[in-house]
DNA sequence: AAAAAAC
């Protein structure tokens, strides 16, 4: 309850004391199954999801047991890694090898078995090779093995590769390889400003991608910079300026310091854009473009990175791009088949509340990452939660503070937080390694949105889990939805996948409809009734709800070709 | 199709 109250005054400055007793909990772990419902099915020790020093440390995530350190030791390396950005990896697991790897364009590099092959063709140094093997690389993923090569040999890219299959390495490796190259032509310039631009849709993304580049770069000088409005004065210093060798930033932000004139972009010779589609939507894309452009030198590498690519981004890209090589890992738009997806009916947006409590008193794998439609959805569905005694609840959007936002993901890096509820903010790119459970609690918006957001878990070769919410009012999208699932190995309910495609009028016509701000007007607004009659989607229940429930939103459209198609 | 995110 004194939860509560922090969160009803808008802060997220959650009990520390009340979190502390409950990771000792946690630990303990046979007593975990408290009455506020969490409960994991490891009753031994930490889950090994949560251990994320393990995994630094190239350890084997799915055995139990394998851990020497009693929960004490790593309580105090935890504490220890806060702050750290997804940087742990663990490439060991096979189900990273398995995936087709195709390539597009002239002159294809050959893919590079291990890492050490990279030393000898393309000079990467040694204290590169170091670095990657005290971060846990040892077996390049399939984006790894073919992309590095073609970036290294200095080819433009567009990569899609999906979500956790280690595309940061990809574009991080061969910049910081490219830096320190002896014969490059770049080094004479140094000191002559940034030589490398990554770019990032959220500051969540940036911050752990630049996390990421501190370790590779480990034992040079240069200097990295993580751009937010912190920085921004550090830029007007020309000392500091002039050192900066590779910024990693969110597009306005970049775009801000350029018209003040703090950063000099004319000696950038890599630029990657990562989360690649949602760089070139419209939001984004006229800020990018003023960034391209003011990458003036005549020679500047380009990369694009995504799981997901439309047609539309992808052309935009390919016309920003010379030369490039077009390489796609695995399914384009599809999430990884080792995430299990699910879709439960839950009627209507008052009914998800009690659905979403059932599901949290069962035994479930913490963390579990839940998505909302809005920052409102997000807070008042946190105080629902807790008022309902839901335990170690926390919630991000982009409407805290950007401390309050660094808190609460380092509070979800440190396995405090049980249950985190989040907007689109968390969708792309965060890596938490300890995520089994995604729960799309309001229904994506697009397919692109749906496999980002699942992709937040099954990431580097692990095992993960994703149920998706639906009323009846996402019926536009649902049979989409349902196509992704299939198409990524789950199954689907049969009925979904007859429903007719809906007509583009339907979808607009459905889209007036309005969902209620916050979960409480939601409850409010909902049928009494409604909350009791909660249908959860599963295996054999799946068949009566055939029958019921697509007559009253979904049947009465003319029929158009049904065909599945997945890409929007 | 629309909210979120970017400052």
């Amino acid at each position: 309850m004194e939860a509560f109250h922090l969160l009803t005054r808008g802060g997220t400055n959650f009990n520390k004391k009340k979190f502390e007793r409950d990771v000792q909990l946690f630990n303990q772990s046979s007593k975990a199954t408290a009455k506020g419902g969490a409960s994991h099915q490891d009753h031994s020790e930490l889950p090994p999801e949560l251990d994320f020093f393990k995994y630094a440390q190239g350890g084997q995530p799915k055995r139990k047991g394998e851990s020497s350190e009693g929960p004490k030791a790593k309580k105090q390396k935890l504490k220890e890694s806060q702050d750290e950005g997804g940087s742990d990896n663990d490439q060991d697991s096979p189900a990273m090898g398995r995936q087709r790897v195709t390539a597009k364009g002239t002159n294809v590099p050959e893919p590079a078995e291990t890492f050490r092959s990279l030393e000898s063709r393309y000079e990467l140094s040694s204290l590169l090779l170091g670095n990657l093997e005290k971060s846990g690389y040892h077996q390049p993923t399939g984006i790894q093995a073919h992309g590095i090569p073609i970036l290294l040999e200095g080819r433009d890219l567009v990569a899609i590769s999906p979500t956790g299959t280690g595309k940061t390495l990809s574009y991080l490796l061969p910049i910081i390889s490219a830096l320190s190259a002896p014969s490059s032509s770049s080094k004479q310039d140094t000191g002559c400003g940034v030589r490398a631009l990554v770019l990032a849709p959220t500051r969540e993304l940036a911050h752990q991608i630049h996390n990421e580049c501190l370790k590779l770069a480990q034992g040079r000088k240069w200097k990295i910079m993580l751009f937010s409005k912190a920085t921004a004065n550090n830029l007007n210093d020309k000392n500091v300026r002039d050192k900066v060798d590779i910024v990693i930033s969110t597009p306005l932000r970049l775009v801000a310091a350029m018209q003040s004139g703090s950063v000099e972009l004319s000696n950038v010779r890599h630029l990657v854009l990562d989360e690649a589609d949602r760089m070139l939507d419209a939001e984004f894309l006229s800020q990018v473009q003023e960034v391209i452009a003011g990458c003036s030198h005549p020679n500047v590498q380009k990369a694009v990175f995504s799981a997901t690519l439309p047609a539309g981004a992808e052309q935009i890209a390919m016309g920003m791009l010379d030369n490039p090589i077009r390489l796609v890992v695995g399914l384009k738009d599809t999430p990884l088949p080792l995430i299990a997806q699910s879709l439960t009916y839950v009627a209507d947006d008052a009914s998800k509340v009690p659905t979403l409590l059932q599901y949290l008193s069962q035994p479930y794998n913490p963390p579990v990452l839940i998505f909302v439609s809005t920052q409102d959805r997000a807070t008042s569905l946190a105080e629902e939660l807790i008022i309902n005694g839901t335990r170690n609840v926390d919630y991000l959007h982009a409407g805290m503070t950007k401390k309050e936002r660094d808190d609460a993901v380092s509070r979800m890096r440190q396995g405090q937080s049980w249950v985190m509820i989040c907007t689109e903010v968390m969708a792309r790119g965060m890596d938490f390694k300890g995520v089994r459970e995604v729960i799309n609690y309001d229904f994506p918006q697009s397919v692109q949105s749906y496999v980002h957001r699942v992709g937040r878990t099954g990431r580097m070769g692990r095992e993960g889990k994703a149920v998706t919410f639906f009323t009846n009012e996402d019926g536009p999208f649902l049979k989409t939805i349902a196509n992704v699932i299939l198409q990524s190995g789950s199954t689907v309910p049969e009925w979904i996948l007859k429903l007719p495609k809906p007509s583009k009028m339907k979808r607009k016509e459905m889209g007036k409809v309005k969902r209620p701000e916050t979960v409480q007007e939601a409850r409010r607004v909902g049928r009494s009734d409604a909350i009791k009659k909660r249908d959860i989607i599963t295996g054999s229940k799946r068949r009566k709800e055939k029958e019921k429930k697509p007559v009253s939103v979904f049947s009465n459209e003319a029929h158009e070709d049904s065909e599945g198609d997945v890409s929007s």
